[in-house]
DNA sequence: TGATACATGTAAGGGGTTACATGATTTC
DNA sequence: GAAATCATGTAACCCCTTACATGTATCA
């Protein structure tokens, strides 16, 4: 899937793996992430593949970039993956709530400040959430009024993180409550 | 991780790969989940840590059975494990959001058909959450009146899925009807 | 008669993380 | 003077998925 997260950003314009890991930490890090070794890794297979082409771009006062190319095979096979309906729910883990499947021989304590640091956690990410990557998709909507569309889809899903990230936050204050009650 | 889910399955009494991987799939499968396969390669892995121990039992009409027991040093591990706090937020993948960050040139059909049948499958996993899972943990309580605790625990994990997949619904309707009037 | 349940395992391959290596420039 | 930014890559390792192998009993 990387794969498809690469080819979807380079389907806008040539750019670096050092770009696309930065595109990708500011749009998509709450559904998609990969680290830089791993996308270096990804698109030489996706050149070897010729979904993509390279060419290395010499710099002053800056290392050499190798910027990426989409070719029309890569085109097409993005746009085939887009085109094809998900049939199937994606099986996710959540570690924090398998520790606390298994959490009832711990303290009430520790049990309710574990809870609260994801209550925490979560609140923060929400709030970058509203405020950072909002601020990134109205500005891209103002400046390329052509990607509209796209502008739509990107809201839709930092809303998505927006909607989730309040329901745990719900959740958690249900289950604190809960906890202090009955535990 | 899943080291963790089988010592605190594991943790409740003997039991075979086989019986793990049915009680997974009857309890965290929503937030946690393991083939078979890999979970008979890390019971082994366990086993030569000492984590847990082995014995035989033959049957008469089914295949051998190797049950599995905790060791002294996997219960201190699985304590250890639990009373840890988690610092940070797993970052996880969603692969829909990544194709609907990127779908922008399919047609609003295709978009509105991929949000429905998504709707409908995350539908699909509340109705069973409310009924089949929130059954298997009713009746423990009732039959294991000790494992008070460890009922409230799985309460609030099943709770936790109920809330998230209404706050996606909510958000696949939403998301519908903005599609509907300006993709 | 064919599928499903029971039951355990190995092997190949894919994808990911962590660590390491290099090296100039800029910022605190 | 130290840390962060820019920039690309390799190697070791770990976890996971898929496929394969084996064999009996039960159910539709």
């Amino acid at each position: 899937m990387l794969k498809y997260a690469l080819l979807g950003f380079l389907n806008y314009g040539p750019m670096s793996g050092y770009d696309l890991k930065q595109l990708m930490d500011q749009s998509t890090a709450n559904f998609w992430h990969a680290k830089l070794s791993q996308i270096y890794v990804t698109l030489k297979a996706l050149e070897a593949e010729d979904m993509i082409t390279s060419s290395a771009v010499t710099q002053e006062s800056r290392p050499d970039r190798r910027v990426y190319s989409i070719t029309a095979k890569g085109k097409a096979d993005l746009s085939k993956w887009v085109n094809t309906p998900d049939l199937e729910i994606a099986q996710s883990k959540e570690p924090f709530l398998l520790k606390l499947f298994f959490s009832a021989q711990i303290s009430k304590e520790n049990l309710l400040s574990q809870l609260r640091i994801q209550r925490d956690l979560h609140q923060k990410i929400l709030e970058r959430n509203k405020t950072e990557l909002a601020a990134v998709i109205a500005q891209t909507t103002e400046q390329a009024p052509h990607l509209k569309k796209d502008a739509l889809l990107w809201e839709a899903t930092r809303r998505s993180g927006e909607i989730i990230d309040e329901a745990i936050i719900r959740w958690l204050d249900e289950t604190i409550e809960i906890i202090n009650k009955e535990f």
